[in-house]
RNA sequence: GGGGCCGUAGCCCAACGGCAGAGGCACAGGAUUUAGGUUCCUGCCAGUGUGGGUUCGAAUCCCACCGGCCCCA
């Protein structure tokens, strides 16, 4: 027996006690779901209008759109809750709100499904859709249906490879060679985003480097703007996701720098933050597994080389920056010269220098640089110090100095502070046409090919005559070819290479034999623009219809995990940014607010089948009802933070719902005699403390929505349900209007959360059709005022005593019933006054001599 | 190692620099009740991780430390 039919067996004994078991009667969550669920389908409530004459504010609500692994878990549950809370209280605002709902479709899981199911991934995909769509509309989530998209369908991925080709006709989509993640498990390059900690964030395998040519989208070019962007955002997205972006973006200020190499017929260029440091130069490092460092070497040094690159190249990219690990390297035979002072510097290949990063080469300045000086001392190379700081010789204690200081040993930087010596370096290094002042990113270039099945086909052919060929716009879409089960299987290169009678085709530009291209695109690329096609889904012109996207975007509010903070984010940023350079969207930010919602855990930890402390949602919603756990999920702490089960109590929900349904159902059973309606101002008829509190809970309820504090907005509707509680039962009684308003008002405002106790307790009043097409109240100002407020005497910071004022009383007046307090007097004891603070009306502070 | 966030009652959480407590859980008691369940009511507990500082006044601002979490290495 659920706690939910333990309520039913309530009984008699209480005021209006007919009425409290009619109510309770339909208080079974599955009854009363399966009634409002069938009422809700024929309204059609929350329908976003196209209509451009319809003048009510349009509100772009938007939660991430789900991945179809399987049924909705408790992490969708409380997603979704949260977001759905904010679009129903615009939709009370009587907003035009646009709250849709799709799913990001193509993905690993349901290739592999298809693998093990011999079947294919779409099967498993859309079944799951519709088990997630059946989850979502009993979950009272307020979506538009109408505008449901998939990112797999062909309808879709049509447009996905529209905008990979207009990318490419931007010069912002090219293929080019490179060292990339391989994830040997699942058989594929990764982004540099998808690698966490050396590892695939998918599934957590070690990450390998390969060599191979690719297709990257170009956002290194849009690095700038990512970053400046975010000013825009700051006080609308969390904090720590907009300083997340910055430290990936990773912008840093410096120098490139020329050094010659002897007998090399080509300069090697080298980006440094430290151009001041040029003098203390000592030896010059290359990417071990870089092209240039192959090149470099000499003949005789070719062995040593070839065997430290096999080492190297076994290496894990998180083993080969972990400053634990000794540094190890081979000399190249060659020297470069330091462009300053002429200095010959041994030239070494190391694999603490990544490939992909600046250049490939640095400088190393051992004395200022610990890494550079933990090389030093594993090969003995000198070590000079030219940043002369308070700190001991790095030579002797092996702990850099990367501080400040003033220069020396440096020629004509002696003498400067490092700011001074930055300038001053790099203007003489450009005068002399060897470096420039330069910005480097740690951001680099989107790799988005994919070597599986389930994804966006990247719309391009190989034609022997004419190479690399876009599939033109009227070609469109790139199908995938019907490939299920053992087909799918990994083997290392792209399933879509297998069917040779989907790759092999005709060149587009001589109709000659040509090529596919047999990878897919990343997922990121389909999530990147999906909140565009919502405002116009249909549409078969475009990926969207400028003029819709005009009318809705950007984002009003996007509710999503943190999980997301750089990719997905980062990944839309730019989309956004680039179509705005190409005209189609007037914004250059998607998501005008952000919120972030934190995890469901149990027991402290997150969620998972080897921990064994999985919640099953769908076993939650069956012992506690749709509304109470909507009700949990957003009162159990504020939206950001993780709810952890075990610290929850669903009952407690089930609990606060069935005193509503009493309450509001008492109120309906009695209604207030003919003549006895309210109206505006404090001496509107009722009782006046209850009504104070209605408009009070209004005016709070309201902000705390709209600050997406939904935790203490509950809390709220608590408390005005035990104000209504306590006067039905030891007040004015549950005839009195003030009753009605607060039960009204309790409908309404419990709507956002626990939908289908709200639409009861609707009913229960008499109302009709339907709650959600009632509108939020407005709070009576004159209600909102006290008639009296205690204000608080201190002196010298403690509470003395308290006095009963008028809320608009005078400082004057107020200082003078505070210094004539008995408490006060008592506390000062006869001493003298110094100083008197006056806050009116609600404090005095008084400090005594 | 660098950067950031967070520590309030047994627990989850509130508190424009102004009475530390709004709400909930748990616990205890009372009323109703065939009932230890339900409902209604009442009560209980911390001085805000620690130590300094600023201030008439600090949970709130500043510094250091301890503990936890996140991002980057």
């Amino acid at each position: 027996m659920t706690a939910v039919e333990n309520a039913e067996a309530a009984g008699p004994g209480h005021p209006q006690a007919a009425a409290t078991d009619q109510a309770q009667d339909k208080w079974d969550p599955r009854t009363v779901q399966d009634k409002w669920l069938a009422r809700w389908e024929s309204m059609d409530l929350f329908r976003a209008s196209d209509d451009p004459a319809d003048t009510r504010p349009r509100t772009y609500v938007l939660d991430m759109f789900p991945y179809p692994s399987g049924d909705l878990h408790m992490g969708h549950a409380e997603a979704y809750a949260v977001a759905d809370a904010m679009a129903r209280y615009y939709f009370l605002r009587g907003h035009n709100v646009l709250h849709p709902i799709g799913w990001d479709a193509f993905g690993l899981p349901a290739e592999n499904a298809a693998i093990r199911g011999n079947s294919h991934p779409a099967d498993w995909t859309y079944r799951n859709i519709e088990t997630q769509a059946a989850s979502f509309r009993r979950y009272a989530t307020s979506f538009d249906w109408s505008r449901r998209l998939h990112t797999c369908d062909a309808e879709y991925y049509r447009w996905t490879q529209w905008l990979f080709l207009r990318l490419y006709e931007r010069g912002l989509a090219y293929r080019g060679e490179g060292h990339v993640n391989w994830c040997p498990k699942d058989q594929t390059v990764l982004a540099n985003e998808q690698v966490v900690a050396g590892k695939c964030e998918r599934c957590g395998t070690e990450v390998v480097r390969r060599v191979l040519t690719q297709w990257y989208f170009r956002i290194t070019d849009y690095a700038d703007r990512l970053l400046a962007d975010m000013g825009d955002l700051e006080g609308k997205w969390p904090d720590r996701v907009l300083l997340m972006q910055r430290n990936w973006i990773g912008r840093s200020e410096g120098a490139e720098v020329r050094f010659e190499i002897e007998d090399f017929d080509e300069p090697v260029t080298v980006f440094t933050t430290r151009p001041d440091t040029l003098y203390g130069a000592t030896f010059f490092v290359v990417a071990a597994d870089s092209p240039l460092a192959a090149r470099l070497c000499l003949p005789e040094r070719r062995a040593d080389f070839e065997q430290y690159l096999d080492q190297v190249r076994k290496l894990s990219d998180i083993e080969r920056q972990s400053a634990e690990r000794p540094k190890t390297g081979v000399f190249l035979g060659r020297h470069a010269i330091n462009p300053v002072n002429g200095e010959r510097i041994p030239v070494w290949a190391a694999d603490y220098v990544l490939p992909d990063y600046g250049t490939g080469a640095i400088m190393a300045v051992p004395a200022h640089d610990q890494r550079d000086l933990d090389f030093a001392r594993v090969f003995d190379l000198p070590v000079r110090v030219v940043v002369q700081t308070d700190l001991p010789d790095p030579a002797q204690t092996g702990e850099a100095t990367p501080g400040d200081g003033v220069l020396v040993n440096s020629g004509p930087l002696d003498g400067m502070t490092k700011g001074e010596a930055i300038a001053s370096i790099t203007d003489i290094l450009a005068g002399k046409g060897l470096g420039r002042a330069a910005v480097s990113y740690r951001l680099r270039d989107w790799l988005v090919s994919r070597q599986r099945f389930w994804g966006a086909p990247i719309p391009i052919v190989y034609c022997d005559a004419c190479g690399e060929v876009p599939v033109p716009d009227e070609q469109l879409p790139v199908l995938l070819p019907d490939l299920r089960g053992a087909d799918l299987a990994p083997k290392g290169t792209s399933p879509l290479a297998a069917a040779s009678d989907w790759v092999d085709t005709t060149c587009p530009k001589c109709a000659g034999p040509a090529r596919r291209d047999t990878d897919t695109m990343d997922t990121f690329v389909d999530s990147s623009w999906y909140f565009l096609r919502y405002c116009s889904p249909g549409f078969e012109h475009g990926p969207f219809d400028v003029d819709a996207v005009r009318r809705w975007c950007p984002i009003d509010l996007y509710v999503g995990g943190v999980e997301h903070a750089i990719l997905h984010l980062l990944y839309s940023r730019f989309f956004t940014k680039v179509l705005h350079d190409m005209g189609m969207v007037d914004f250059t930010e998607p998501f005008t607010r952000l919120v972030n919602q934190g995890q469901v855990i149990n027991q402290g930890k997150a969620m998972s089948k080897s921990l064994g402390n999985g919640v099953d949602l769908g076993k939650q919603l069956a012992a506690h009802g749709v509304d109470a756990i909507r009700l949990t999920m957003l009162f159990a702490s504020p939206p950001e933070d993780d709810i952890d089960w075990a610290d929850v109590r669903p009952e407690a929900s089930v609990k606060f719902l069935g005193r509503v349904v009493r309450v509001v159902a008492e109120a309906g059973a009695a209604p207030p005699a003919a003549g006895a309606a309210l109206v505006a101002g404090a001496a509107g008829g009722g009782d006046i403390a209850l009504r104070r509190v209605t408009h009070r809970t209004i005016d709070e309820v309201t902000r705390l929505i709209e600050a997406a504090r939904l935790n203490v907005a509950v809390a709220r509707l608590m408390e005005l349900t035990t104000a209504a509680r306590r006067t039905i039962d030891s007040g004015a009684g549950a005839a009195d209007p003030a009753v009605r308003e607060a039960a009204e008002t309790l409908a309404i405002l419990l709507s956002p959360f626990a939908p289908y106790t709200a639409e009861e307790c609707w009913e229960l009043l008499g109302k009709e059709p339907s709650v959600a097409a009632a509108s939020w109240p407005v709070p009576d100002p004159a209600l909102l005022v006290e008639d009296q407020v205690t204000c608080v005497v201190q002196v010298s910071g403690k509470v003395r005593d308290r006095l009963e004022v008028a809320p608009d009383i005078s400082e004057d007046e107020l200082r003078a019933l505070a210094l004539a307090a008995p408490g006060v007097e008592r506390a000062l004891a006869g001493r003298g006054v110094s100083k008197v603070i006056v806050r009116a009306p609600k404090l005095v502070s008084i400090v005594p001599d």
